[in-house]
DNA sequence: TATGAATGAGTTTTCATTCAT
DNA sequence: AATGAATGAAAACTCATTCAT
């Protein structure tokens, strides 16, 4: 009864436990959170179907799990990137190599999560409204920052430029997801942050 | 039975079609397409349950309907804009109105585009990825021109940068949605257009 | 969708909901409303199963209906006899033999209430608590105007005298349900009343 | 293995039983047997889910257990009464005695009897059948001794006289239950006994 | 004895879709 | 065109029971 809670577990449950939420980022990702059931994560898993409700309450606090264990290390690489000195750019430039590196090392969970999460979670309750929006607020400071200090231009609001760069960001990896634009992981990071940070336009 | 196809139809029943399109939109806004039901959109419209199914011939066709009013509107407006003469830079300002002016006209239509087809890899994204991706395509071949004629750098790839280019138009859109940056509308749209041609350093 | 309130329905849907509420009569009757299946009560019904959901929210709602249904009228019984003029004994055996009618008429919904319901009413919520302590009172009334005008001794406070009387009636039907007493339902009637009124002494 | 029967148990052993069904009791009581879980219990008594069945076959066995403990002992009263010489009533005052200290002494554990067994016509109340028989039986027994004698009048049967006895006896626990009733245990013993034997009509 | 993870059959509930009127 | 009752497949979720440790 206790196994839903954060109480320690053995070696042994929480193994299983992970086997179910690996099997559940392959399911989601391939099928989608609305179109798969629950018995395709236990048979992904191998586990019996009633374990998965041993350790989730239901299909969507699977899905809640898998966001907030990546989400919380995101929002801890911001904070330590913007702790360390150096230029706002090089900054960025870590945030964004930590999402395209997510990706690269887990493309399906990063699938998950901007699919079915970031991107609907002005739907259903909003459940995860704040800890999406605490990612903006984290990379609206780098900016603001930036432009106290002089390094970044200070007509356009933090808030503005944090969304221009996570939208760019985020859609780079969609492109990938769909499959549109090539995976270019190295170049993908510094391209984003140069577009963002230098723009389109031909410097004279 | 014609009434699902494309001929014409009476002044009452279109207007009753319509009226089931716009709950429909407000509908999946507010809940989500996996989320409600068809009968709410009955109910939201003030029609029978069965109506939806005399015009409709599927919950999917909805929002397919939705999706495709709305984004051929948009590829026409991008293929005139591309058409002018005049700087790419103008071009995308155009597109970027036209997309914040759809989002100022209907926020809710523009919620469901983005949230449940734009971004939906596993369901009606996939659908409608050519759609989509034409799109996409356009705007590439704006950013090409404007490299060609010497307007824009060719260091970054016209596929690279229009999906930049629609990922920061859209997270604008997101940043409204969740009500993160302020609904600035005519600033938006100008802004995006800027920070993705001057980015965010401090020009020298 | 407005089927599941009270909202006036056409005569043929009604006869369906009725014919539904009578099959899950017979249904909880036999086998209990715990080990039932809804899909006993659809196929009881002949109906289709989700017809069960379209005019009840849920079983427990199917069984809260025909309580109240019937409760309802007890309590109407109760209160028209004890409007009326007459020694209390009469208008207790006009409850008594209101409460013997019924289970004659319908045994099944009956042994339902009793076996389902009244004496399950500490559990689950305490749905119908009000409603069922509303009997009692209404009884206790009768016995406390009967103690005003010296019919019946005052010995005994009308909360009591009615627990006792009720109990009487019920245990006499629970009889019946358990078959360990012949169902002599005249006799019954007479028998309750005058052992609850007169007691089992002997009179001197 | 052996634990299920009646074979001597340790010390400790037989107090974790006693734990699980004094648990049970609270549990049952609180929120009805088929609307709790095995777990409910094992979390009440502050044991591990699985102690529960090295003690017990089934949750139907833990219920089976507590009602068969109780009421082998209420027989036992009840024979030992009649045993006794003296009047029938106070045979019956005993009885009724015994019933209301119990209750006295562990409400949870009588309200779970008559709640979900003596008055369970499809489950419990089937299985247990002969057993609540047999102390209607023996009260019939009781009465019908006293009829013979003069003591009691003979117009009506031991079977319906035993059955309004034990009736008013039950709905008084009922009504404490319920809360209708105050808890006057003493006064209640005599009440019952008082009503069933001389009635609420004014003697005179 | 004691634990609690693991199993999976059984049930409720949901809801898109059909269809008679 | 319009209605909303009727259908039934699909899925989530529950929980008694088993079992390895």
């Amino acid at each position: 009864m206790a196994a839903r809670n954060d109480a320690p577990r053995s070696r042994l449950a929480t193994e299983k436990r992970r086997l179910i939420l690996d099997a559940a980022v392959r399911v989601f990702a391939q099928q989608g959170f609305n179109r798969c059931r629950v018995s395709d994560i236990a048979d992904e898993a191998g586990v019996a179907y009633g374990l998965v409700y041993h350790y989730f309450s239901s299909k969507d606090e699977v899905l809640d799990t898998l966001f907030l264990e990546r989400w919380n290390v995101l929002l801890e690489v911001i904070r330590s990137s913007d702790a360390d000195a150096g230029p706002a750019r090089e900054k960025l430039e870590h945030v964004a190599g930590f999402i395209v590196d997510s990706y690269r090392h887990d493309p399906d969970l990063m699938k998950v999560i901007i699919v079915e999460v970031t991107r609907a979670a002005n739907s259903f309750g909003r459940t995860h409204f704040a800890k999406i929006r605490e990612a903006y607020e984290l990379i609206a400071d780098v900016v603001a920052r930036a432009q106290a200090t002089g390094e970044f231009r200070d007509d356009i609001t933090p808030q503005f430029a944090a969304l221009a760069f996570y939208g760019a960001v985020e859609q780079v990896l969609t492109g990938w997801i769909f499959g549109v634009v090539p995976e270019e992981f190295d170049q993908a990071r510094a391209f984003v942050v140069q577009t963002v940070c230098e723009g389109l336009d031909r410097r004279t």
